[in-house]
DNA sequence: TTCTTGACAACAG
DNA sequence: GCTGTTGCCAAGA
């Protein structure tokens, strides 16, 4: 199983209403210095998948810079975002157990 | 094989 | 607290 298929079984996993950091994907897949490669493996996420990909954003917050739908999606599912665009990591973060 | 790029994380201003 | 820069690792040309 490569790191990138590890990811997408991963980011399955994270319920709704919830966000996770790449760093965490990462370092719940043992590869904590790899969150680029979690942002890599999303950007190759096939929609077949059916992947929350939009659950998953950077350690400060902020949605993808290239992708803004993102954000709408997660307030479609009651995940609060701040005046400036930022996830409330605080309050909407995701708790493996 | 080497260089560049990238849906990032952490640090500094 | 927010924006900009630096550093890390893997994949692609």
């Amino acid at each position: 199983m490569a790191f990138i298929e590890r990811v997408y079984n991963l980011v399955e996993e994270i319920p709704q209403g919830t966000v996770a950091t790449y760093g965490q994907l990462a370092f719940l897949l043992g590869a904590p210095n790899r969150s680029r490669l979690v942002g890599r493996a999303l950007s190759h996420a096939p929609e077949e998948r059916n992947l929350p990909c939009h659950r998953v954003v950077n350690c400060q917050g902020r949605t993808a810079p290239h992708w803004i739908e993102q954000r709408r999606l997660l307030e479609e599912e009651g995940v609060g975002f701040r005046d400036n665009g930022c996830v409330n990591l605080k309050k909407y973060c995701w708790k493996p157990l």
